[in-house]
DNA sequence: CTAATTTTAAAACGAACGTTTGATTATATC
DNA sequence: GATATAATCAAACGTTCGTTTTAAAATTAG
């Protein structure tokens, strides 16, 4: 009997993952020791290595479960999008982009995104390969189709500043910027509306011919 | 003698801030050890306490030894544009903003601006508040001149966007994502462009009768 | 019930951490 | 040259860490 085990394994691992999740948001990889976690579910020491084998395999079991179901809504919008449209409209691939995690995400999960940048490549990287490489791949495709003319490589940095964007929202952590008080949606509607005509700006006057005078 | 000491002493600081700000930046905070640290600058562990206090002192250090120069070149860009024209163009604000950063930064700086956002608040938040708090107050009455009818909060949305979408970009962590070959220069100029055309954007057509429109 | 297996528990391991101490060496001042 | 100050150094402090071990308890299966 290996598949499942009895309910009070099953909630003994729950709860480490729930209390992994919220402590790891908080402190970070290497901010968080197992006996924190541990003992703020409830469970022995030991039960961490028992159920997930390393600190780094917690880590990741966490991960996979919040992201894992966003990257799946976000592939299956893009796919119903191209379905019923071989030449979709720009907005509407930035809002099956934006929208599962900008509204139908609860605030653990944004938070382990925002965390998820800042940890150490080596611990993050099989995890955002894992989780992250067929959706870009899949969205890029997607992108080529609005935008047959665009460059490659233009097309993956106005990508990246659009990425950027919805993390920096999402980040609780403000630069003394504070956004607290507008909602959810309307950042949203805001981050899209901004998207949208940040990829569509054909190139603007004023290529600054005064760059280098910095003095 | 308090002001300067000794040579010798001088370069022992000196050092222990260089290989603080690169290890800082690799590792982040409760990653790097003072071990770590005073090893590589070739200097014993307590020349770390004895110059700097503590970790969290030298941390601070290595942080407003990267960022003022950085902040005032951005302030000093700002005054010059508001004395030269009272009614200053939109780009040429952003222009400000951002290029002391894309352009004329190392990429030490760059990378310890990014790793900045992922350390706890607690940590940073004094950093910040001194290095930040200015420059968000007078770029953000800086940008009211040019939308005096613009909603602050809606401005400040706008400028987390720009923000975002800057990190992300000077960010080496890439989503796999690969923007490696394009230059600073183009990138600098493309964010330019995307933040300009999505701060002029007024409201799309298409937004969703769920979204409120309060006043 | 008995036996096999899964899950929990307590204790200890060696290693690494930030910090402090006390003594020693170098530098500057008179 | 004597002396006060600054700087360096090795060593140790007490803690905390991830992980392992060993055994007891709980659960399941025959």
């Amino acid at each position: 009997m290996v598949a499942k085990g009895p309910a009070s394994a099953d909630s003994a691992r729950t709860r480490i993952l729930d209390s992994a999740e919220r402590i790891f948001v908080q402190k970070g990889f290497v901010g968080s020791s197992l006996r924190a976690i541990t003992s703020a579910a409830g469970v022995n020491l030991a039960a961490a290595h028992y159920y997930f084998g390393s600190k780094q395999g917690l880590f990741k079991a966490v991960f996979c479960r919040c992201l894992a179901p966003i990257n799946e809504q976000r592939l299956l919008a893009l796919d119903t999008l191209l379905r019923e449209n071989p030449k979709p409209d720009l907005r509407d691939i930035l809002a099956a982009f934006l929208r599962p995690v900008m509204l139908h995400s609860n605030q653990d999960t944004l938070d382990l995104m925002a965390q998820m940048t800042a940890e150490p490549e080596e611990l993050t990287n099989p995890i955002l390969a894992e989780q992250f490489g067929e959706l870009v791949t899949r969205y890029t495709a997607g992108l080529q189709l609005v935008f047959p003319k665009m460059r490659e490589q233009e097309l993956n940095v106005k990508l990246t500043f659009v990425i950027g964007a919805m993390l920096q929202t999402i980040f609780n952590r403000s630069f003394f910027i504070n956004v607290d008080e507008v909602s959810k949606e309307e950042k949203c509607q805001q981050l899209l509306n901004f998207s949208v005509a940040g990829f569509l700006n054909n190139d603007q006057p004023g290529i600054p011919k005064e760059v280098e005078l910095h003095d």
